[in-house]
DNA sequence: TGGAATTACATAGCCAGTCTATGTAGACTG
DNA sequence: CAGTCTACATAGACTGGCTATGTAATTCCA
């Protein structure tokens, strides 16, 4: 029951695992970045080069009318404007800011402090097993290059 | 460089990766149950005994009034009832139903298998090391016991 | 070449889920 | 027994998601 043994049993295990990291660095993190999940991964897709809606939306697996409202509002915010496509003009490129960067960075650096200070907590043994299981944790996600 | 070693190099890293198997997860599992984060964990915790509206808010840390909606919605969904508690009449003892207990395995059952398949094409050394890892995420975890 | 289909985005209306502020009914307390 | 406290409900606002639909630009093809 040990050698072979249920992935089953290490899947419900993993899943209140995540489900409780997951949810502390929400709760700690989440409150004052105070942007969506949605909203920060679009801003980390533009940290890289423009998109169009169409994209972010198919990218964010959101409907297309929530992707127009969520760049509107980060428009309102500051963080990203939009522009007329040249070659498409019915299209529209959609680009991040200095403040769009900024808060981006801000977001990081929260997130990375939390969980640092998380991390400083366990045992050097702990440390080592949660290194040695990222390249696992990677190839959990699929989508997810590199 | 290596032994002391960086901790925030590794909160990078460890984000990185919670970041793409939860939003994975969410992105597969999410969609079927519609279930929230906070009415999903309302059922858990209702699956075991009944609970107060006071203290579904405290355990999720939500405002009151946003559990009050929240069990109202759940009730219309027939997932739980409501009892005039007969001890304190002003309190209410929120109690799963049938359905409910079936939302929560159905659920419970799409995330494990999942998770599982996924599982299922890593290594053998990957598993070990993601159940070597188990009580360090746990660690990373204060407020979720055992 | 001009009308039809397609594409890219915007708008409108709905719902869930969260908040703060406030109301109400029961319980407690001096 | 009057005042306060407690448990919950209601009201109003906001974010963020959806579907259905509208509009303008592009493409396609007969």
């Amino acid at each position: 029951m040990s050698g072979t043994s249920k992935n089953s049993d290490l899947a419900a295990e993993l899943e209140a695992a995540l489900v409780g990291v997951w949810g502390a660095l929400l709760a700690t993190t989440g409150a004052e970045a105070d942007l969506s999940r949605t909203s920060a991964s679009v801003l980390n897709m533009l940290s890289e080069r423009p998109h169009r809606i169409t994209e972010l939306a198919a990218a964010q697996a959101v409907a297309q009318p929530t992707m127009t409202v969520a760049v509107q509002r980060l428009e309102a915010r500051g963080l990203v404007t939009r522009e007329r496509a040249t070659d498409d003009r019915r299209a529209t490129n959609v680009v991040i800011t200095d403040a769009g960067r900024a808060t981006l960075a801000a977001r990081h650096a929260a997130r990375s402090a939390e969980l640092e200070a998380r991390l400083d907590a366990l045992t050097p043994a702990q440390r080592e097993a949660l290194a040695a299981a990222l390249p696992a944790l990677h190839a959990l996600t699929p989508g997810e290059p590199s």
